[in-house]
DNA sequence: TTAGGGTTAG
């Protein structure tokens, strides 16, 4: 730290080179000013300038030094250059180029690393030619950043060119091409330069770890790590860093404890590294003894990288308010990865708001803050404003495979086919790679949707399988009534060495469930380890579709854990099917005590005394109802029609276009009517308005739905030469229509049920 | 001042 009682300019430069942050580099400026640079302005500034990049100054900052040296000398030039370079600031760096050959200085052997690093594709060639001519090649900093720029920029035959011209071979040389060809993925010709150096050096070494971890092969790289003949911190980092970024964050953490024990020194980061690893594990406890094994040896600097892992590991550990203060502290040393780590950490604990906030004020946003914004929205059912921010995102930065994923499955959520397509066609115009997560997004969004041939397809194509994979599969194939199939898959994930988990085990039973399997139900539910309560759930809706209720009753008796509301409600619906009154009203006892809210389990069992015409009883079950205040549950429909999700709710007496569609709604209710069909009261606005003034809701979200899909284009000439009215209800045949001479794909989708309509047909499937 | 290591999204 420099003091202040130091007064000759030899002992402030020298305190310049112990300038540990960039706080204290403007205390030795303000020093230095005191004493009006000791006569020596030019020398000050351009020293002061050569630590900006170190220190990460703020770009004004440096700006402001070097605009103020009267004219700025060689050194200057490549300190402010150095800095533009560590920046990625290209175009500054080539536009000061231009200005230092104005200026009569011709690039040099520290110049001319830089520029070969930050010229344009196209300007590399010529740009070799040049440093040819003048017999730079001899130079190895210049020849290595020549090799360099040559493989990251995929021709590592160039670089080996340079290599093979050279006028004396270094180790930097041959560790210049290792890298390279690791750098283009080449393995096997990278390891053949490895084998064939004369000399290998630690640096070769720690790029072959480097090398094979990068290709996701730590073992292989854990081999060369242990062959080392020796190793340096670095070494040791690379082989943690290749474990964490590999998901091994277990065998980083085993690592760092043999260096430690081997008393090899963590550097900054190695912490880094290790607070990464650590994050993973949830583990506030192990987080907070981390962080003190770090105050304790003195390593809690100002290190904006380690500064961000420590804010990202309390926001993984769910300690937030911990993550913000390390955020708040930063200041100017936030990055845009401390950003992103803060948003994701509110998005994690469901706070969209306050991530929206940070993500709205964000001064650079990249891909990962994009991701980390709709991916939030997506984790917490927020499909729709994922979608639309997505929409926003084409504007500003290009998706990613990870974008994808998550927009489709917000689309699968939603029940957005044409969206998803939409999301399917960039994934190709964009050639996007997706992984195995976002091919599973693509299988799930057409299963979700309807489209179960596309969903068979897609996964058919793919690369690999998982059992998240087949889960989506069998979801699908289960709410669209491929039973058979769903059952066939199980067995092919266990030939294919997928263990099925507990979603598997649901989506099968659903499947024989809704298929009408009821043997291949119980056999699979009697394959299932410990079926938990969810299970049961589904065991008791199979049996008691299948009209076997007093099974039913009986399974829900024997059951060795508690029922829960999801077991008695399939009773109940059940008994609703198949008129038992007895195990109806047992059912309902129970749910009434599960969840007395819930006033669906009041109408069923009112409707199941209905229908056994006991009217006394469906009053007392109304008055009950009344009595303990419980009210129906606002339903809600989208619909999506070009492209747009139009959300309509049950009640809306609001809708702008309320008069239109009850004018289309009531001309075709009479059409049917004359067709024989008996068409309730909703169809007609006058009908409506008369219920909601007696306090019941008149309007249906999903009546305004049709209508308003109807208002947007349903030829009416259709309308008449429908002949089979019944097959899925009023709404469902007049959306049918519509798509069949539309050619549109419409889904329509309510609080309980997904209906996604076709060329004219149907699926229709409860969601979970 | 060249060759090897670091934080964020699913």
């Amino acid at each position: 730290m420099p003091s202040s009682s130091s007064s000759s300019s030899g002992d402030l430069l020298s305190a310049a080179r112990r300038v540990r942050t960039f706080g204290q580099l403007k205390q030795l400026h303000a020093q230095a000013l005191q004493h009006a640079f000791h006569g020596q302005p030019n020398q000050w500034l351009t020293h002061l300038l050569a630590h900006c990049a170190r220190l990460r100054a703020p770009r004004s900052y440096a700006r402001r030094l070097f605009d103020a040296a009267r004219s700025p000398d060689a050194r200057a030039f490549t300190s402010m250059l150095r800095f533009y370079s560590l920046l990625g600031a290209r175009s500054e760096v080539l536009s000061l180029v231009s200005r230092m050959l104005r200026h009569g200085l011709p690039p040099d052997a520290f110049v001319f690393p830089i520029l070969v690093k930050n010229s344009a594709s196209g300007a590399l060639e010529p740009l070799h030619g040049r440093v040819l001519r003048l017999g730079h090649c001899a130079d190895p900093y210049i020849r290595n950043a020549i090799m360099d720029a040559y493989a990251k920029r995929g021709a590592p035959a160039n670089a080996r060119k340079v290599f093979e011209e050279a006028p004396q071979i270094t180790a930097a040389d041959w560790n210049a091409m290792v890298s390279g060809y690791w750098h283009c993925g080449d393995e096997a010709e990278a390891r053949r330069m490895f084998d064939a150096m004369p000399a290998k050096n630690v640096v070769s070494w720690t790029a072959m770890v480097t090398g094979y971890c990068k290709i996701g092969e730590p073992e292989k790289a854990r081999v060369v790590f242990d062959a080392m003949p020796e190793r340096t911190v670095v070494s040791w980092n690379a082989m943690l860093s290749g474990y964490a970024q590999n998901g091994l964050a277990e065998a980083a953490l085993k690592l760092f404890t043999e260096m430690v024990d081997g008393e090899v020194h963590p550097d900054e980061t190695t912490w880094v590294t290790v607070v990464s690893a650590c994050s993973s594990r949830r583990d506030l406890r192990m987080a907070e003894s981390l962080v003190a094994a770090l105050e304790e040896r003195g390593m809690i600097s100002e290190n904006p990288f380690l500064k961000t892992a420590l804010l990202d590991m309390y926001a993984k550990c769910g300690a937030l308010c911990k993550a913000r203060e390390i955020f708040d502290a930063m200041g100017r040393s936030r990055n845009s990865v401390s950003w992103n780590a803060m948003i994701s950490g509110y998005c994690r604990e469901g706070d969209l708001a306050i991530a929206r906030q940070l993500f709205d004020e964000m001064p650079r946003r990249n891909v990962i803050s994009w991701n980390s914004m709709i991916s939030g929205y997506v984790q917490n059912g927020q499909w729709g404003s994922a979608l639309e921010l997505f929409n926003a995102m084409e504007e500003e930065v290009k998706p990613d495979d990870v974008t994808m994923a998550s927009v489709l499955s917000a689309c699968g959520h939603l029940g957005a086919l044409g969206t998803g397509r939409r999301a399917a066609e960039i994934i190709s115009r964009e050639k996007i790679r997706l992984g195995l997560s976002g091919h599973n997004a693509l299988v799930f969004m057409h299963s979700r949707c309807g489209s179960v041939a596309e969903a068979r397809r897609v996964f058919q194509e793919m690369p690999t399988r998982d059992v998240v994979s087949y889960n989506s599969l069998i979801t699908g194939l289960a709410a669209h009534g491929h039973g058979g199939e769903a059952v066939a898959l199980l067995r092919r994930m266990k030939e294919e060495g997928v263990d099925p988990d507990r979603i598997t085990f649901l989506g099968i039973l659903t499947a024989c469930s809704h298929g009408g399997l009821a043997a291949q139900g119980r056999e699979v539910f009697s394959a299932i380890g410990s079926p938990t309560v969810d299970h049961y759930a589904c065991m008791v809706d199979l049996l008691g579709r299948a009209g076997e209720l007093d099974a039913a009753a009986k399974l829900v008796a024997e059951m060795p854990v508690a029922p829960h509301a999801g077991v008695y409600g399939a009773l109940l619906h059940a008994s609703r099917i198949h008129r038992r009154v007895d195990l109806g009203e047992l059912a309902a006892e129970k749910l009434f005590a599960l969840e007395p809210e819930n006033a669906g389990n009041y109408v069923l069992l009112a409707n199941i005394y209905a229908a056994a015409r006991r009217w006394e009883d469906v009053e007392k079950v109304r008055e009950a109802m009344q009595r303990s205040g419980v009210r129906k549950t606002t339903a809600c429909s989208w619909v999506e029609l070009r492209g747009e999700i139009h959300r309509f709710t049950a009640g809306d007496q609001s809708h702008p276009q309320r008069e239109e569609i009850y004018r289309v709604l009531q001309e075709y209710g009479e059409k049917m009517r004359a067709m024989g069909y008996a068409i309730d009261r909703s169809w007609s606005l006058k009908e409506v308005e008369e219920e909601e003034e007696e306090g019941m809701v008149g309007t249906h979200s999903e009546r305004l739905a049709v209508g308003f899909v109807l208002l947007a284009g349903a030829p009416r000439e259709a309308i008449r030469v429908v002949k089979n009215l019944r097959i899925c209800g009023d709404c469902h045949l007049a959306i049918k229509m519509i798509s069949k001479i539309s050619g549109r794909d419409i889904v329509v989708r309510d609080t309980n049920r997904f209906h996604c309509f076709r060329d004219g047909g149907c699926s229709c499937g409860d969601y979970w």
